[in-house]
DNA sequence: CACCAAAATGTAGTTTTATTACAATAGTAA
DNA sequence: TTACTATTGTAATAAAACTACATTTTGGTG
């Protein structure tokens, strides 16, 4: 798993478990990767205010064989070219900045999440997406535009899908759930009453309650299953950003994950579809 | 800043002026780059049967400081042609495989889009937005989550902002466009006849018209200014998956622009609302 | 063909770098 | 507090890379 996991995120994601020298390393190696590559034991350690076995250490538990191998593996990761200490963007940068920062922060979100994905509940929140009789993705705010897009997706498997907005609505579909029926909740904090509320009403009906949300929250307890997603809040300064667009990824799975479950005999069925829209648009050239 | 140009590449093409140890070291680099950069210089010597200093020599030949340097170039080159590499999913993938190759594909799609960004688009952009009375996000399908989303980030900047879905309303609130009006249309393909006829009819008024669309598509023609997003429709085989996660990404760009343009005054106003949230909300751990 | 550069390659020793064994310290539970 | 464990550092050792210089090879010349 070493081989293929990108060793940034690795350590990002492993930051909380590292005891202090080894999260001083961490940080130093977070805060200028390139030049940790160039970097002999030494100045790394230096550069992290360790002694030198401790960074070797350190490369041993993320396992490399040694220090040379983990720089190794570090240049690799460094390929892809973005910077994984997610610079917030400042109010004094410019064009040639802040562009590249939140592309940078989004893709770096998504390697986080990619590399902690809850393969196991995807799984078996295609199992129940794949035998819903009815479909209900509920969300507020920006996740109300994540749960617009799901009905755009999940419509072409020839289920009935729900999308709304309205929190009385989410009620009082809620309560008239049945077998058969899912409601896929979305929300990045897991936090929001109402829909918690609306949750834990649908969990009281025969329907069968998925979300999609912060891992470990009131939502999250109150679902069936809870597709967990370990939000790094500090991005996000004043506009919600990364989440939303590992959420609807999230969801591009399922619907993958769907589209695989139905077999071949799906294809021209979505083919269909898509051909659907080709008499609206003009002709393209190729 | 680096010499990206491929490592391996470099060695073959550089194979006929080489002198005999040389050449042998090359060989013995090429056939096996991926164990060369795990190897030692005593080990790669005696692979190419040649002493020491003289593989040292061959990496410095080739612009490096020294053979760990050699090393971590090679390393860098072995990655670099794989990662831009986008893997459709299979019908045979299992759990372990398509969530990942989804990721993978986005992710792609979002380096791909950072490294050609119309900055200056972007930046005309943001100017018309900035100085918008009111601002219509229109999109249909797919684009109609993505115009959603975009209205729950600009209400924030104490402009009127306003999406809809449906097309007659569309011409009309175009039909009825004024100065200062600004008409954001959102389309992947661009070419949706009745968006670009709105957006035509939207121009004949003193609107302004922006779009985020298709390099070269009708509805960029029509538009006042264009954000131009190149396509690869290869990868988005039955459902469009990659495109609406640029558009996204394009749309926190220019979310944040203004708020750079709007300057430090701004961030109280976006601490506020979103501060209004929290009493909506369980209260969180930390 | 012998001879002499000049280039190429190798040898051996030096320096740098990484690792290991073990000691010291800090933290934790009895 | 004491004893135990986990963490970190010190210093010695081993490994790797590099350099200076010696040797060989190559190619040209008298």
């Amino acid at each position: 798993m070493n081989q293929d996991g990108n060793l940034l995120t690795a350590l990002s994601a492993a930051m909380p478990d590292l005891n202090k020298s080894e999260a001083k390393v961490a940080n130093a190696i977070l805060e200028d990767p390139e030049a940790a590559t160039r970097s002999s034991i030494a100045v790394l350690a230096a550069a992290a205010q360790v002694s030198e076995p401790s960074v070797n250490r350190f490369c041993k538990r993320f396992g490399a064989k040694g220090f040379p191998d983990f720089k190794l593996r570090l240049a690799r990761s460094l390929v892809s070219g973005v910077r994984y200490i997610s610079r917030a963007v400042e109010m004094d940068d410019d064009i040639d900045t802040y562009p590249r920062k939140l592309f940078d922060n989004t893709i770096t979100a998504l390697m986080l999440a990619r590399d902690q994905l809850p393969l196991s509940a995807i799984e078996r929140a295609v199992d129940y997406l794949a035998q819903a009789r009815h479909i209900y993705f509920l969300g507020l705010g920006t996740s109300a535009a994540v749960a617009q897009d799901a009905e755009h997706k999940f419509f072409r498997f020839k289920v009935p899908v729900t999308t709304c907005t309205d929190p009385l609505m989410h009620r009082m579909l809620a309560a008239g759930g049945g077998v058969g029926d899912v409601f896929f909740f979305i929300s990045h904090t897991g936090r929001t009453e109402i829909l918690v509320e609306t949750a834990e009403l649908a969990r009281t009906t025969e329907a069968t309650v998925v979300s999609l949300t912060a891992e470990g929250s009131p939502l999250a307890a109150a679902s069936h299953l809870s597709i967990g997603l370990s939000v790094s809040e500090n991005t996000e300064e004043y506009l919600p950003m990364t989440s939303r667009i590992v959420q609807l990824t999230v969801l591009d799975v399922l619907a993958t994950g769907m589209t695989l479950r139905r077999g071949e005999g799906i294809l021209p069925h979505l083919a269909r579809i898509k051909d659907s829209l080709k008499s609206t648009r003009f002709p393209s050239g190729d």
